[in-house]
DNA sequence: GCCGTTTTCGGCCCGACTGTTTTCAGTCG
């Protein structure tokens, strides 16, 4: 076979996060470890296609991190599909020993424990163990951390596999544009995870147009094949369904694949009210089909205004489209810029100069630098002395770029107590603060609370980042009183962050309405660690849309002039923190 | 395993928290 075209860059930073998995399991060198983690997010925040480069007979680029033997990995997966060092580490453990370590309080020495001491091998395994109570009896485990890995595992082995929507992206346009389709479903709703890809295609000839999805490089397994529709495996994993429908079909097609079914069966009961039948083929008037090329012509048909699929999810979308209220949703267009992005200063990857260069490239206005604060050590946070020395450098880059303005900012820790991890003094010099909670997470919900509250009275905070702390699949939302938070933000003019990071989309579809509803202003800002991260934002955007959210609530979606008007003019501290 | 040399070896972001220990290893961010 050649698997050039089915291995993705989301397919090699797994393989290296494995690598690095079974590594720590065999207690390795850490920082070789740490070098495999570390190329696998390189690879997987590339833009660049590197295995369709090599198939190209493109050389690789020179990657920060990624050396000779890494690079040679990196070719051997893309000529033959296949990492020959992970499928020998492979071999000395059992299969399902790496999603133990996905589970959070679980790390490589008590994996290796539980496999040495009990043969746990999955996480079928370790609930059996933990129920039995024989995980308490290991050293280095106590009851707590037993009930605790319970809770987690049950939680987990509840969960069906879904794909991250910037994964599944990677899966899916490629395929898309091979079979020049159009992705629908959750995918194309813009869901934070989706379960499979639905492509649709509109063509006279149906079958050619199977045979040529089925004989696509990366189809693992062919589950059904028809006339007119085919299910496949893709050798990520993923299900791929395609439906082939003629030109004239193609909107209620399109309409009927998108969903949700909750909006399709509403349309469709609509539809019937006015005697009309609405299905996949169209919206027909007895056996007269009256509408169907588009999706405008279907709403059309049923009396309604074109509705867009991120609101398709029957949340009054179908009421707001009869009565003329629909929001006109914001677009990637209509921001101006980022409030969010890390340098090479503290966690990011690279220099002032080079983001600022890549998101003058992305057509932004400004760039705001927030590198973290003091208090995360781990990524040698700014104190008050080296924010100063990169304002500087941020004057003299000012001075010399044209083009694109970078504001100086700071992702400031919000502590446990609510204060903010820098003296006043140095917040007060900057165009804009973004505060965030990183350590203690697992405050009760009353403290928790208590604390994001008090860190929204300083008169300087200006938003607040990824407000619950969620990482997708990975890490439970913290407990928070959101409308308590809401309202507090608009009372107080702070932004709520909608964080554009794959893995968090925090606030989530359901935190951004209830901030449109309640009247409070977003940022949709990508949190950026390298020049590559600022190609996020289009996910920030999608979760915005979903919470029906349009650019006038935004507050990057404003020029620089009305941006620091926003930012200068906040209203005074109400009261005191109590 | 990468990187940058002080050029072929030695350093590699590190402090806080947790539950377990009784002085700290493991995990997290």
């Amino acid at each position: 076979m050649s698997p050039k075209t089915s291995v993705h860059n989301a397919d090699i930073a797994a393989a290296f996060d494995e690598i690095a998995d079974l590594l720590e399991l065999e207690g390795a060198n850490p920082f070789r470890v740490r070098a495999y983690r570390n190329a696998a997010r390189v690879v997987g925040e590339l833009q660049l296609d590197l295995a369709a480069r090599l198939a190209e007979g493109g050389e690789l680029p020179k990657l920060a991190g990624i050396g000779e033997d890494l690079a040679a990995k990196i070719a051997e997966m893309g000529a033959t599909g296949r990492m020959h060092a992970l499928e020998e580490l492979r071999t000395h453990f059992p299969a399902g020993i790496t999603e133990l370590l996905r589970l959070p309080g679980l790390g490589p020495k008590r994996a290796a424990a539980l496999h040495d001491r009990l043969h746990v091998d999955s996480l079928e395994d370790l609930k059996r163990a933990a129920r039995s109570g024989k995980l308490r009896e290991i050293p280095g485990f106590g009851e707590r951390s037993e009930q605790k890995l319970l809770e987690a595992v049950e939680a987990r082995l509840t969960k069906s596999r879904r794909f991250k929507l910037a994964v599944a992206a990677q899966y899916a346009e490629p395929l898309a544009r091979y079979l020049g389709a159009t992705v629908a479903g959750s995918y194309r709703r813009r869901k934070e995870t989706v379960g499979d890809l639905d492509f649709l295609v509109a063509s006279l000839d149906p079958a050619g147009a199977i045979e040529r999805f089925a004989g696509y490089s990366e189809v693992k397994e062919v589950l059904a094949r028809g006339t007119t529709k085919a299910s496949v495996v893709l050798a990520s994993g993923i299900q791929a369904d395609l439906r082939v429908v003629p030109p004239e079909s193609f909107g209620a097609a399109l309409h009927y694949f998108t969903g949700s079914k909750a909006h399709n069966i509403a349309v469709r009961r609509l539809g019937m009210a006015l005697g009309l039948k609405v299905n996949e083929y169209g919206v027909f008037r007895g056996t007269k089909r009256i509408a169907g090329a588009t999706e405008e012509s279907v709403y059309r048909a049923v009396g309604l205004p074109y509705i867009e699929p991120e609101l398709r999810e029957m949340q009054g979308e179908l009421q707001a489209a009869r009565e003329g209220t629909l929001p006109t949703l914001v677009a990637l267009a209509d921001l101006k810029g980022d409030l969010h992005a890390h340098t090479s200063a503290t966690d990011g990857r690279n220099t002032l100069r080079e983001m600022a260069l890549a998101a003058k490239a992305a057509g932004m206005q400004y760039l705001a630098i927030t590198d973290h604060s003091r208090h995360l050590a781990m990524a040698r946070g700014l104190d008050a002395t080296r924010l100063a020395r990169q304002g500087r450098e941020i004057d003299a880059l000012n001075a010399s770029l044209g083009g694109i303005v970078l504001l100086k900012g700071i992702e400031v820790d919000i502590l446990e107590d609510g204060s903010l991890d820098l003296p006043a003094e140095a917040l007060a010099k900057l165009d804009v603060v973004v505060g965030a909670v990183h350590g203690k997470l697992d405050l009760a919900r009353d403290r928790q609370t208590r604390r994001v509250l008090a860190a929204m009275d300083s008169p300087h905070l200006d938003i607040l980042a990824h407000p619950t702390g969620r990482l997708i699949d990975e890490r439970e939302p913290c407990e928070l009183d959101m409308a308590a938070v809401m309202r507090k933000a608009r009372e107080r003019g702070v932004c709520l962050e909608i964080n554009s990071q794959p893995d968090r989309l925090d606030l989530n579809d359901v935190h951004c309405r209830m901030a449109r509803d309640m009247g409070v202003t977003v940022s949709i800002d990508t949190d950026a660690h390298s020049v590559d991260g600022l190609a996020d934002l289009r996910y920030g955007v999608g979760q915005a849309r979903r919470g029906w959210i349009g650019k006038e609530q935004v507050l990057n979606a404003r020029p620089l002039a009305a941006l620091r008007r926003a930012l200068g003019r906040k209203p005074t501290r109400v009261k005191e923190a109590s």
